[in-house]
RNA sequence: CGGGGCGUAGCUCAGGUGGCAGAGCGCUGGCAUCGGGAGCCAGAGGUCGCGGGUUCAAGUCCCGCCGCCCCGACCA
């Protein structure tokens, strides 16, 4: 490619809608273009990327005997009646009619179309087991499209689908696909962690994510160095404490004025955080709940979620607080409650045989001190609520746990028959009866997968991309072309490198040095081959994007020299 | 969906109290220069998000709508 004609539209200052590093340097190098909340055009050097992000996923797909098909965009309601999920899938699903009134969504994952497959062309164990996949753009309408690619309203996915005769079929497929995965994004260059995950909406019996780490990550993770544990931080249980042996003393009310938030009662009293007790009034499907935890403790409410068995929550806005309780917020404990009003009372564990503890008095402006559960009023049910903490025991062995922020770029299901049984998806088996076939899925966040990369890899300068993804291996920089001497080498390198097969572009504009440097910088291309003064003494310079490293070299090993570096930084 | 912010040139932004539409960068032409977005001269470029209202007069004040971004809950 030449500069000089590519269409490479790079700017100087991000767009000040970008916030995430990944979001800005892929709009600044002229990698996409946004032309609605979370829809994005590819151009040329994304796609580029992308393209090649998506031959990584496709070459290890194949090597695991998976096989690609495309299915359709536009799928009928029907299917998705079939699994509840036209209405379970609720507005993220993007919705639309034909001429004739009859209805459709874009497709936001593929289950029910595949499913829909094989169980017209599956008939015999004989056939099985299978795996299938496609690399195909995905439509969700999402509550909050977020930081350029990395959650988009139209994305790129593949997405597999295994079908097995039984379980212990399925859990093979779904071993090998995480095999899979780990040399997928190992090829890619990433830094990831392979964590235990909830199955949540899409179901089914175990899963995994695979999470890059980063700090703009969504996803937290927990991980133990010791045994290596590791979980997405909502399904990790945070174990009751050992209770305290201190000697309970005589419940005393006190004066509070305006104190309200932890910090400040904290600060009042002069007690620690952990001494208070934390009241939470929910309204879960129009009722009132109140969740206690303690005051160094945050509610995780996808654990909520899963005690309540319902989504349906949300906490009590001011006004609710004062008609239900009488009370205001900062106020509310489970002192004095008003007879029948809370419909039920959840504790975390982490309240279990804590002594001595601070509680709203449920009347403006006064607290206890020296609350005792069990004397002062009644314990009730125990449940794990809490978001696990940085330092908290690790469930399998004990040490102190890590968090770390990270992007989902993969996610393993081990199905079993959420889809194959209420579509009756079925085969003969070969004691010929008919049995549901064991399902597995797999996605992986293709488009998201780029945004991950830049994430992991930039500079103040702009991206740096690991060779085996970047949108050119190698750039030859003249500086000067108005000098014949040094065009002539450039040129001369260009049609070599084309010649090896080595994806080349050549800096041709007739633009000053800097700017063509920091052209390139931002860009990301790993190497650069600059031809300059030194043309004339038989050099040229060779320069690492990654490391900054910059050497001479004859012109006639320039590309020798290319091909060596190539394959120490596909090792790195 | 709850809370907050922002919409003025291609980009980043400035435009007290209402009174001629602005700057830097980019773009076009010219000059100069050629190892880190340097400089000089000249020029083009606007439905001030949209609609209504107040006013002699609205980018500015009021009402409604739309769009985009951020925090929270959900997902690859």
């Amino acid at each position: 490619m030449r500069w000089s004609r590519a269409f490479i539209p790079t700017l100087k200052e991000a767009p000040s809608e970008a916030i995430a590093p990944s979001h800005q340097l892929l709009v600044r190098g002229g990698f996409i273009r946004q032309v609605a909340a979370g829809i994005y055009e590819f151009l040329p050097l994304g796609l580029k990327v992308l393209k090649k992000i998506e031959n990584i996923v496709r070459e290890e797909m194949n090597k695991a005997g998976a096989q690609e098909v495309l299915l359709t965009v536009l799928n009928p309601r029907e299917l998705w009646e079939e699994t509840g999920r036209w209405e379970l899938y609720g507005d993220e699903l993007f919705k639309l009619q034909d001429r004739h009134g009859r209805d459709f969504c874009l497709g936001p994952t593929h289950e029910e179309e595949i499913t829909d497959l094989v169980r017209k062309e599956v008939k015999s164990y004989k056939d099985l087991p299978l795996i299938l996949y496609q690399i195909q753009t995905k439509f969700r309408d999402e509550k909050r499209p977020r930081f350029g690619l990395i959650r988009a309203r139209e994305f790129l996915m593949k997405d597999a689908y295994s079908f097995d005769t039984d379980y212990k079929g399925a859990e093979e497929a779904y071993n090998l696909m995480g095999e899979t995965y780990e040399r997928i994004f190992s090829r890619i260059g990433l830094k990831y962690l392979r964590v235990l995950a909830d199955t949540g909406q899409i179901g089914g019996k175990k899963s995994e994510e695979f999470v890059a780490l980063t700090p703009y990550g969504e996803a937290k993770v927990a991980h133990c160095e010791k045994c290596g544990y590791a979980a997405n931080a909502e399904i990790v249980p945070v174990q009751k404490p050992t209770p305290e042996g201190e000697e309970e003393k005589p419940l005393q009310k006190v004066h509070t004025p305006n104190v309200r938030t932890i910090e400040e009662l904290a600060k009042f009293l002069n007690v620690p955080p952990r001494k208070i007790l934390k009241s939470l009034l929910y309204i879960v499907e129009g009722k009132p709940v109140l969740v206690l935890i303690r005051g160094d403790r945050e509610v995780d409410e996808n654990k909520l979620e899963r005690v309540l068995g319902t989504d349906n929550f949300r906490l009590a806005t001011d006004e609710e607080i004062k008609e239900i309780l009488g009370t205001e917020r900062g106020f509310v404990g489970p002192i004095n409650l008003p007879e029948g009003k809370v419909e039920r009372i959840l504790w975390d564990n982490s309240l279990y045989g804590v002594k001595n503890l601070v509680v709203a008095a449920n009347e403006p402006h006064y607290h206890y001190i020296n609350a005792n559960p069990g004397r002062d009023f009644e314990y009730g049910e125990f449940y794990d609520l809490a978001e696990v903490q940085e330092g908290d025991p690790c469930p399998e062995c004990g040490a102190p746990l890590r968090l770390s922020r990270g992007l989902e770029i993969g996610h393993i299901f081990l199905l079993g028959t959420r889809y194959s049984e209420p579509m009756q998806a079925y085969f003969v088996d070969r004691d010929g009866k008919e049995k549901p076939i064991v399902m597995g899925c797999y996605g992986i966040g293709v488009s998201r997968l780029m945004s991950a990369i830049v994430e992991q890899s930039y500079d103040e300068n702009g991206i740096i991309w690991p060779i085996n993804v970047a949108p050119f291996e190698l750039e030859i920089l003249p500086l000067n072309v108005t000098d014949e001497k040094q065009m002539e080498v450039a040129e001369k390198l260009y049609k070599e490198a084309l010649n090896r097969g080595i994806d080349v572009i050549i800096d041709d504009r007739d633009e000053r040095a800097g700017f063509k440097f920091k052209d390139a910088d931002l860009i990301g291309i790993p190497v650069r081959i600059v031809v300059g003064r030194k043309v004339k003494d038989g050099l040229v310079e060779i320069q690492i994007r990654k490391t900054g490293e910059r050497f001479d070299v004859p012109i006639e090993e320039a590309l020798d020299k290319f091909e060596e570096l190539k394959k120490e930084l596909q090792k790195a």
